[in-house]
DNA sequence: CCTAAACCCTGTAATCGTTACAGGGTCAAG
DNA sequence: CTTGACCCTGTAACGATTACAGGGTTTAGG
């Protein structure tokens, strides 16, 4: 006797909003579940486990393709699972690089923080410092750190 | 006898290219600059100079939006230029939290990071650990770090 | 002089993951 | 019988940037 759960309960447990779950679905994240009569989505026990899977990854700051690759690899228990492991290593250091450029910016910044109590902005050492140009890298592309 | 740019030579001499500068100007972070007889737009120094500002502010991880109030004062330098500290301030509070919230996720990684060498994916320690759900936090809208 | 490369213009759509609508249908309790 | 809580689809928004399409202009070389 499986349970069956519409998309909200979905939602609830698994601590994802419905419009992502559709979202998933909509990239192949999760197979098309089955429709009751009017449509309505129903998902199982496994449904739901695949879901938390995709959670737990996004959590971990994995992005959904790379979680794609993931759940491919758990959807053919056969294959050799090196390639989890590469996209983990891979993400692990994107996170550390990710980590080590946002400590640059937060020291950069720490020096100019409360530099200008008071003042008046045409003297505001803040201001100054960012019309003083020696960016971290000129290089087009560089240092657009996302954060 | 001021020199004018064209887009092109601002892009290679700011590191910002043509469609962002383009992009400033619609979002009004920069003033519509002067325009040749086809067109053309062409820039003085002091759009230069506005434009390493904004440049050096995304090197910072500054959003378009704050660089803007940060422009702004500086457009009336007899402002109180506290509003350029609360930017500033905020801003590192956030990087330090982003910071955080990674190193979290970088320690968490870490701990599966090279536990399936070379076995299947059935019994691979990666993905295993994606099914079992214990995320940071189940709570809805947390835990979506951005990395 | 002519042509090809390199530049410029505008406007629109893509990226990523999520959220927020609009506009409609279904169902239960009051 | 109406209100509210669900569900459906499709589309647009967020932020910053990039990538087109479709067109015009300049510049350098042959």
């Amino acid at each position: 006797m499986k349970r069956y759960y519409r998309i909200g309960e979905v939602a609830s447990r698994t601590g994802c909003s419905p419009e992502s779950i559709r979202h998933y679905e909509k990239l192949g994240l999760l197979a098309p579940p089955q429709r009751g009569e009017q449509g309505y989505r129903f998902y199982d026990q496994a449904a739901l486990e695949r879901i938390g899977f995709i959670r737990h990854g996004r959590s971990l700051g994995l992005d959904l393709h790379s979680i794609q690759e993931l759940l491919a690899l758990s959807d053919t228990p056969d294959t050799d699972c090196t390639a989890a492991d590469d996209i983990a290593s891979r993400h692990l250091e994107h996170l550390e690089e990710r980590i080590a450029a946002l400590q640059a910016l937060a020291g950069e910044l720490r020096q100019v923080v409360h530099q200008c109590r008071g003042g008046k902005a045409a003297n505001c050492q803040i201001i100054q410092t960012l019309y003083d140009h020696q960016p971290t890298c000129t290089e087009r592309g560089c240092g657009e750190v996302t954060a």
